[in-house]
DNA sequence: CGCGCAGTTGAATGGACTCAAGCACGGTGG
DNA sequence: CCACCGTGCTTGAGTCCATTCAACTGCGCG
């Protein structure tokens, strides 16, 4: 049974037995690591790519005047930064949002992995949709108001769950971000992330407690936000089906 | 006489004459675009990486309302979009904002010079870095105020001038962004923008005329809007030198 | 039971936007 | 040669969205 990270290449190539073993093998050194560790820290010399196989992280960026920007979210099956090895320093860091599994890869062991072309190209594929999701952060930040920030955002997340099968048959999901996460994130404040999201509430677009999210009317959301899902390049391979392949 | 696309991986990793010659081959068949024209665009199937060795051009996603963000600069030496041939469709289009020179490279050729380590290692470098740019802008719509957003993109884009032999003696420079487009890339309207440059003007910071920059005390203006050029990694082989190796 | 974190709501403030008018420059054509 | 036009820049006045400040709620947990 293949864990998050052989299902997430899998949608950027075709990985033979002998690929699928090598990351199997792999993955199986996963360690557990509380919510609100680091897995990098901004300054410090990368040592390792990681891969997150379970639970969410975050990517976040410290300025000197205390705020913080957080630029990217890491779901399980998620590849934490590939290569980063040949940089001298982080410049940013990397923290668990909850309780997770992780596997350290060496860059040697990373070096052995791109020895397989398969393995190669779905690997770059991963790290050519993170930098388009960044884009279209920027984007968001940008150009959005608050009320389709906050939606644009939900929307990405329902889909990069969905393909990895980590939202059920009734359009709910794990969202384990607070309020002020959520303003780190889209440059809002909590308290008007607060007021973005009762309206959201308000106009039925969204359910959410207990850090569980459900979308009542998925295509109304996506419209009202003008969300585009072609940055996230899911039909890379195949076109997602509507349903999961393996439901969680 | 190493044109700038070199000298820009040089600082990546150490090139020998052969990888040297291959790259200058590639480079002479460059092509002169006129200002304005689209490289890319978003939406179409991405047919070649290509390279700019003269001239600036944007990255920018357009969206259904109208609104555009500009999400990179590309300036001499710049490579416009490493291995995305592997991706179906853009999500971004590449402008040029001045008249430039642009060689298109398949992804045939592309292979081809990934062969030589040294050029693989600078070309991932390079592409570590368009990320951390990224990041960092980000960063800077979501968190600066406006007057250290446009002083912050000042810095950047002195540092990889600098970086590229392209600031003279007197930390002057070309600097051929319009109000419009720096309103576009900072999440800012022009009109503001407009505000702002006057205030660094006023306050003795930047110097413009012409479509000529001039710092007078870069470390004034680094420090008044909180620049740190870390994310730049210009450190990457060897720190850089207050002069330039060879002046433009 | 009391503490702390996350969320909620209100009122006042302010930074950036919108709308609008006018200016300066460069290119074009009569 | 100069009138014309377009693009980009400049400045002012009023508005609005998001922030700030502050108080209060609800829940989980020791």
């Amino acid at each position: 049974m293949p864990n998050a990270f052989v299902r997430k290449l899998r949608r950027f190539a075709d990985l033979d037995d002998e690929a699928v073993g090598r990351l199997v093998r792999l993955t199986s050194r996963a360690e557990p690591r509380g919510r609100g560790s680091d897995l990098v820290r901004q300054g410090e010399r990368p040592l390792a790519m990681q891969l997150l196989l379970s639970g969410w992280a975050c990517r976040y960026k410290s300025l000197a005047s205390g705020r913080r920007q957080i630029v990217g979210f890491l779901l399980p099956g998620d590849i934490c930064d590939l290569h980063v090895t040949l940089l001298r320093r982080m410049d940013h860091s990397i923290g668990l949002l909850t309780d997770a599994c992780v596997v350290a890869v060496t860059a040697a062991e990373e070096q052995e992995l791109e020895r397989h072309a398969s393995i190669r190209t779905a690997l770059t594929c991963s790290t050519l949709v993170d930098e388009a999701i960044l884009r279209e952060w920027l984007t968001t930040v940008g150009q959005r108001g608050a009320l389709a920030r906050v939606g644009h955002l939900v929307c990405e997340i329902w889909y990069r769950l969905k393909a990895v099968g980590q939202v059920d048959e009734r359009e709910r999901f794990a969202f384990p971000l607070t309020q002020d996460v959520l303003g780190d994130t889209l440059g809002l404040t909590p308290v008007h992330v607060n007021r973005m999201l009762r309206r959201l509430r308000d106009e039925r677009l969204i359910e959410l407690e207990r850090k569980q999210l459900r979308l009542p009317d998925p295509a109304r959301l996506v419209a009202t936000c003008g969300f585009d899902p072609a940055y996230l390049h899911l039909d890379q391979k195949r076109r997602l089906t509507s349903g999961m392949s393996s439901a969680g």
